[in-house]
DNA sequence: CAAACGTGGAC
DNA sequence: TGTCCAAGTTT
C-alpha cells in the first residue's frame, strides 16, 4: 500500500494503565512498551545458551549470523559445537574456511559460514581478536549488516542500540502502528521509530531490544499470534481496532524446487561429507540437468564456497590443495 | 532495489 | 501435499 512510509511510525504513546502488571522496577511510568516487555520478558525469557554471559561478544555475534533465517530449535545445537571447536575469532581463523563450511551443516543459506570465517579473520587482523563494539566497525565486517551489528553491540556490549529484525517490525507494526503485518524492509525510519521506545540507560535499553525481540518470536508471532498471552493486550493498536486482517497484495513466489538454491544445496552437500577434492562426475550425479548443474556450481565457484581443483575436481574452499590420492 | 541465497518443521 | 515461515546480508 504505502511503501515508501513506514509502519512502524506514527502514532503516539499511551498513557493507559495497563492495571494488572506491578512493574516497580522502573521510577518512570509503568506503562510504557519497553519496561512492559522487559517486566514480561523478566518472567518469559527463553534460557538460551548465547545470553549467558559467559558467551561472550563472540558468542553472541556466532548466534546472530546462524540465526539468521534459521530457527532457533536448528541453531542451537549448532551453536554449541561450534563455540566447543572454536571458542575464539582466532581459533576459527586459524582453521580452514572448508571446515567452517563443514561444521555449519545444513542450517542453510553457507555463505554465512564461509562469511563467519572470513569475519574471524577480519576480527584478528584488524581488531586484535576482539570483536569490536563500536557499530561503524561491526558494520565492517563480513556478514554483520543492520541488524547483526546492533545486536552485538546491544546484547554483548550492554548499547543503547535499536535492534530491529522482523520479530520487532512486526510487533511493532501491530502494537504501535495497528497493521496486521510489518513491510518488507528495515529502514531508517524503522530505526528512528524502535530508538524513541527505548529507555534511556544503556543496561535497559539493551534489555528492552531482547524483551521486543523475544515477545515477537514468541507471542506476538506472524501466524496465529497468542493476544490473550501478550502483555500489549490492552494496549496493542492493532488489537484494539479488531485485529484486521493484512491488506495489500500476497507477495513472494518463492519456490524451491528445481531452483539453483536446490542445486547448489545438493552440491554442497555432496562437498560437506567429502574430506578433499571431488571428482567432477561425482557430482554430475545429484542433477540431471548439465545446463542447472553447471550454473549451480558456477555460483559456489563464484561466491568462494567451492574452489576448482585440477584433473577435473572440485573442493571446499580452502581445502584445494587435496593431500588425499 | 528486487532478487538471490538453504533447509526443515508446522499447519 | 503444498505453502508459509525462521534473530538478514549482499549485489
Amino acid at each position: 500500500m504505502d511503501p515508501a512510509t513506514s509502519e512502524l511510525a506514527g502514532t503516539e504513546p499511551t498513557g493507559t494503565d495497563l492495571g494488572s502488571t506491578d512493574l516497580a522496577s522502573t521510577d518512570l511510568g509503568s506503562t510504557d512498551l519497553a519496561s512492559t516487555a522487559t517486566a514480561w520478558f523478566d518472567e518469559n525469557a527463553r534460557d538460551l545458551p548465547w545470553r549467558h554471559p559467559s558467551a561472550g561478544a563472540w558468542g553472541v555475534l556466532v548466534s546472530e549470523i546462524m540465526l539468521q533465517q534459521t530457527p532457533v530449535a536448528r541453531v542451537e545445537p549448532a551453536w554449541r559445537s561450534w563455540m566447543a571447536r572454536w571458542p575464539d575469532p582466532a581459533s576459527l581463523a586459524a582453521d580452514t574456511a572448508a571446515e567452517a563450511i563443514r561444521a555449519w551443516g545444513r542450517l542453510g543459506y553457507p555463505r554465512r559460514a564461509l562469511r563467519l570465517h572470513a569475519c574471524a579473520q577480519a576480527i584478528v587482523e584488524q581488531h586484535g581478536g576482539v570483536v569490536p563494539a563500536r557499530l561503524e566497525e561491526l558494520l565492517a565486517l563480513p556478514g554483520i549488516g543492520t541488524y547483526t551489528a546492533r545486536a552485538v553491540a546491544a546484547f554483548a556490549y550492554g548499547q543503547r542500540q535499536p535492534v530491529v529484525d522482523t520479530n520487532v517490525r512486526r510487533l511493532i507494526a501491530r502494537a504501535v502502528a495497528g497493521r496486521a503485518d510489518a513491510g518488507p524492509a528495515t529502514t531508517v525510519a524503522d530505526l528512528d521509530a524502535v530508538e524513541a521506545l527505548l529507555p534511556a540507560s544503556d543496561r535497559l535499553a539493551a534489555r528492552a531490544s531482547a524483551a521486543f525481540m523475544e515477545l515477537g518470536a514468541l507471542i506476538c508471532t506472524a501466524r496465529s499470534p497468542r493476544c490473550h498471552e501478550c502483555p500489549f493486550w490492552s494496549v496493542c493498536a492493532w488489537r484494539l481496532t479488531g485485529s484486521p486482517a493484512p491488506t495489500g497484495p500476497t507477495r513472494r513466489p518463492q519456490r524451491y524446487a528445481g531452483t539453483d538454491r536446490q542445486v547448489r544445496g545438493l552440491l554442497l552437500a555432496v562437498l560437506r561429507e567429502e574430506s578433499g577434492p571431488v571428482p567432477a562426475a561425482r557430482l554430475d550425479l545429484v542433477w540431471p540437468e548439465q545446463a542447472q548443474r553447471a550454473r549451480a556450481l558456477a555460483g559456489l565457484v563464484e561466491d568462494g564456497l567451492v574452489v576448482p581443483v585440477s584433473g577435473h575436481r572440485f573442493a571446499l574452499a580452502g581445502e584445494e590443495a587435496g593431500q588425499h590420492p
